[in-house]
DNA sequence: AAAGGTAGCCATACACCGTATGGCTCACGC
DNA sequence: GCGTGAGCCATACGGTGTATGGCTACCTTT
């Protein structure tokens, strides 16, 4: 089916999209570019439209099978506040895993915009064993959400002090101040 | 000295900035340019060169006057608690004005990262009322600021539901959030 | 076997971007 | 009068995303 002619094997979206991936990462968003792109797979850049519609929906796809690639703690019956603490541990680990993806994606918050994600149900689950009232669990994921949200952005972005373990320590804070609100403000004031 | 062909008067960098602030307002840091801009101005593109380094240098001009330009709240022997929350709101007051610009700044934080900046020391100020030591000043008021600038980032990015008075609910469950979270953190565990 | 369809690829071109280079004009100080 | 420099601009370079249309090699249908 008229191949690549420097190419032996028609072009994938898997092989496309992953060595997107390797430019975002080293670039970020700015750094992929269609050209470097076909450059990279040694192919023509108008070749790249044959498998994925614009550059928009190619860093689309990335990010949404990399979301969908996250790992998140299971429901072990722990306390809710451990629960919190392990979601959060893990959020972080992902983010850390591809920051300028995850940067990305913050930025152009459709992705992480779908209620139905797995992120947004263990959350629920956890801020339900918190004591969180049903009415109040969207805003409350929500807000928790930006708050973890805002913290790793910062992080990404060199915002922190770069002592050994002092991201860890930011993070542990941060745990704790939601830990100790939530406790705050599901209990009768006082 | 050789004054634009189509206009009286020689350009400025304040009427400068502030058309570019306009672009930006309309349409992010993308939807500025440079060529948009000198049309605005009705001038040629390169003549914005001789007033200004870069485009860059330029964005970042406008962030630094627009951050000066915030006016936070003073201190008012206020309980910490309803400092906090009056700081808050006035940082969130101040995103709302120029979100494509606050947006920017917060992605590219070499502005915001300057601690004799009056935000900083107010927050600092407060948080010692609140009775953080000293040595977790830093570490605290980071951890904070990433907070509310998470949420306001997620607000602005249009990820809240937009019912009204949505947000300020959301802004303040933050504020009691970590209200509550700093009460929790600086007594005594138990 | 001939005809048609289509998947895959690519050459060219357009409109946009930031800006380097160098030259023009005019107001000023000497 | 004359140099100097401020202000402006024409041109050009290398980059971007992508629309358009044409080429080839395969597959299916007849």
């Amino acid at each position: 089916m008229a191949v690549s002619a420097r190419r032996g094997a028609p072009l994938s979206i898997e092989e496309i999209s992953s060595a997107a991936l390797r430019l975002m990462d080293a670039g970020g968003v700015e750094g992929l570019s269609m050209r470097k792109l076909a450059a990279e797979l040694d192919v023509n850049p108008m070749s790249l439209y044959h498998h994925v519609a614009s550059k928009d929906a190619l860093v689309e796809l990335i990010c949404a099978t990399a979301t969908a690639r996250m790992r998140l703690p299971a429901d072990d019956d722990a306390p809710w506040q451990e629960q919190l603490r392990a979601l959060a541990l893990a959020y972080h680990q992902y983010a850390r895993q591809h920051p300028a993806l995850w940067i990305h994606i913050h930025n152009n918050p459709r992705v992480i915009a779908d209620r139905t994600m797995p992120l947004w149900q263990v959350l629920d689950r956890i801020l339900r064993l918190a004591g969180v009232p049903e009415g109040e669990l969207r805003r409350t994921s929500d807000v928790l959400h930006a708050f973890v949200s805002g913290l790793i952005l910062s992080e990404l972005q060199g915002h922190l002090p770069e002592e050994a373990g002092e991201i860890e320590r930011s993070l542990g804070l941060a745990v704790e101040l939601i830990v100790r609100g939530l406790e705050g403000v599901t209990r009768p004031r006082g």
